[in-house]
RNA sequence: GCGAGAAUAGCUCAGUUGGUAGAGCACGACCUUGCCAAGGUCGGGGUCGCGGGUUCGAGUCCCGUUUCUCGCUCCA
């Protein structure tokens, strides 16, 4: 374990050096937990973004794509259940220096009057035998009524505690009940605090005229207040789909493992909406595609795997994720989440608008129930660096350090290089790139000895290397050298098009895949 | 947010009881070589994270602060 975080710190050093992530603003000092993405990463995030839109939008005709704004009406947050799911109230135990949610401790004292009592009645039930009955029991029981009665009480503080968002009172209510933290066994707490995870702005430029406003915390609700919009002007019939990517924001408490979690990230989300019942069906389909596309890029099957979610959101009535093995264990790469009816029912609530789906086969007005299929971008890729990061022993002493990218995200796909720098051999490359770049992103270097220059492109995962010699400048061939197997071979010029083509566009990919 | 550790060149680091900044790699120019890193010459680059204090003098000691790494809660 402590060898694999060695790699991770790796990866982490590689990013920087070679152009891919770098600290935000890091000139001054950085800032927490937000980075931002340099030459090479820009290149290769747009290329796993290419690779979802398309597989999603082009290869599925009912799934169509949006880009909603950023800013939303901030009722969207309420309706969707952010604004109370968001703001957790946590308090400190000042000897263990544990933190917990002040919630879930009352709701673990409210559940031992509960035990309290059905010891009780396990007791009696005991002591009785066949001729217990439990809810005479319960009527006369001084010991369970008095239970019920500081239970109810407790239970009742404790929700309009809730209600009214009274801070001072959760910690009064913790202080009553003589709440232990479970580590250090004290009472030795600190004030409750208030955390949202939601990031807030202001829009309208006046004091009085001002609201306050969201930062989208996930991009699924620009999805679910479009629905109607979507289906109706292009015409979609249930089943379908809508993709989106965006950037969304989370106040995390505790952001890190580098760009795992970020305060700002960015979001690949598809909401597909089916008839009520037939959501665990559709939830079983996506869930076998999405791990298909994952698959597809050839990082090696046995780094993912499904981790079924015991513990449901509000939303959900199922969900999974997938996750890929990491240097610092399996972690959730795509949520597939069965949202059930809750969005759209919530937002027909909220806004009085009435957004239901016409089902002419059914001939009857539902509420679609909605899969939801989301991956962080920054986590796919994150997963894919460490999946291709790899430092290899070549030839007696010599070790090189390669990113075995898919060539069809690799940034640059191929570099073009003179042997040497003189005779014509530069002149010959820059016109061979000129054919190329319409096409491919190429890059050109002519810089130090050839095999420092192969070890240059294997650093940022260059699928092939092309070769400018002397014999070039005769009939025409070049060398390409192969990333992964080193192995060279000599081409004609004027067929390097469609060897890279072949190799580094999607179709062969997708054609894997539909 | 709490606790522990760290911060010196683009990277990895050295820097003696406090005496005014160094190496290797990388980078740039030129020469040389020419199919898998590490040839030669010359050169650029650091207010030692930031602010304050002690001192004749602080990279070094003290205090504060910021950022990062690791543990606790949450999640894509």
């Amino acid at each position: 374990m402590a060898q694999q975080e060695d790699v991770f710190k790796k990866i982490v050093a590689h990013c920087k050096e070679y152009g891919f992530v770098f600290p935000s603003s890091e000139i001054y000092d950085g800032l927490g937990a937000v980075y931002d993405y340099g030459q090479n990463g820009v290149e290769l995030k747009n290329n796993i973004k290419r690779y979802w839109w398309d597989a999603m939008v082009k290869l599925n005709e009912n799934i169509v794509g949006i880009d909603s704004a950023i800013f939303m009406h901030p009722t969207i947050w309420k309706a969707s259940g952010h604004v109370d799911a968001f703001n957790d109230p946590l308090i400190d135990n000042k000897d263990s220096k544990k933190r917990y949610r002040a919630d879930v401790l009352i709701e673990e004292q409210i559940a031992k009057y509960d035990d309290k009592i059905a010891k009780e009645v396990a007791k009696a039930a005991k002591k009785f035998g066949d001729s217990f009955d439990k809810e005479k029991f319960l009527a006369t029981s001084v010991h369970c009524q008095e239970h019920q009665a500081k239970r109810d009480a407790l239970h009742a503080r404790y929700a309009k505690a809730m209600n009214d968002n009274d801070l001072n009172e959760l910690r009064q209510i913790i202080i009553d009940e003589e709440i232990v933290c479970p580590i250090s066994g004290t009472k030795n707490w600190t004030d409750v605090r208030q955390f949202n995870l939601m990031f807030s702005t202001e829009m309208g430029s006046t004091a009085e005229g001002s609201m306050k406003i969201f930062l989208r915390p996930e991009t699924a609700q620009g999805i679910f207040v479009n629905f109607l919009n979507v289906q109706k002007t292009g015409r979609m019939k249930i089943p379908f789909g809508i993709a989106q990517i965006g950037k969304a924001f989370r106040n995390e408490i505790v952001a890190r493992q580098f760009i795992f979690r970020m305060r700002e990230f960015e979001q690949m989300e598809m909401q597909f909406f089916v008839r009520p019942g037939e959501e665990l069906k559709w939830f079983e389909h996506w869930k076998k595609v999405r791990l298909n596309w994952h698959k597809a890029l050839g990082m090696g099957d046995e780094n993912y795997r499904y981790h079924d979610h015991d513990k449901l959101a509000h939303y959900a009535n199922a969900a999974t994720d997938i996750e890929f093995r990491m240097p610092f264990g399996f972690k959730e790469v795509e949520g597939i989440h069965s949202r059930t009816n809750f969005d759209l029912s919530q937002h027909q609530k909220y806004s009085g608008k009435k957004i239901q789906y016409f089902d002419p086969e059914l001939n009857e007005n539902y509420v679609p129930y909605v899969i939801e299929t989301s991956i962080g971008v920054d986590r796919m890729f994150l997963s894919i660096l460490c999946g291709a990061y790899t430092e290899e022993v070549v030839g007696d002493n010599d070790t090189r350090v390669v990113l075995k990218l898919p060539a069809v995200l690799s940034p640059v796909k191929a570099a073009i290089m003179p042997l040497v720098k003189k005779d014509g051999l530069p002149e010959k490359a820059r016109e061979i790139i000129n054919d190329l770049k319409f096409d491919f992103n190429v890059q050109y270097d002519e810089k130090d000895s050839i095999g420092k220059r192969y070890r240059r492109q294997d650093a940022i995962g260059t699928p092939f290397c092309i070769t400018v010699d002397h014999q070039t400048l005769e009939d025409g061939t070049v060398t390409i050298r192969e990333r992964d197997t080193m192995e060279q071979e000599r081409v004609p010029a004027s067929e390097l098009r469609s060897i890279i083509g072949k190799k580094t566009s999607f179709t062969e990919l997708f054609k894997k895949l539909s």
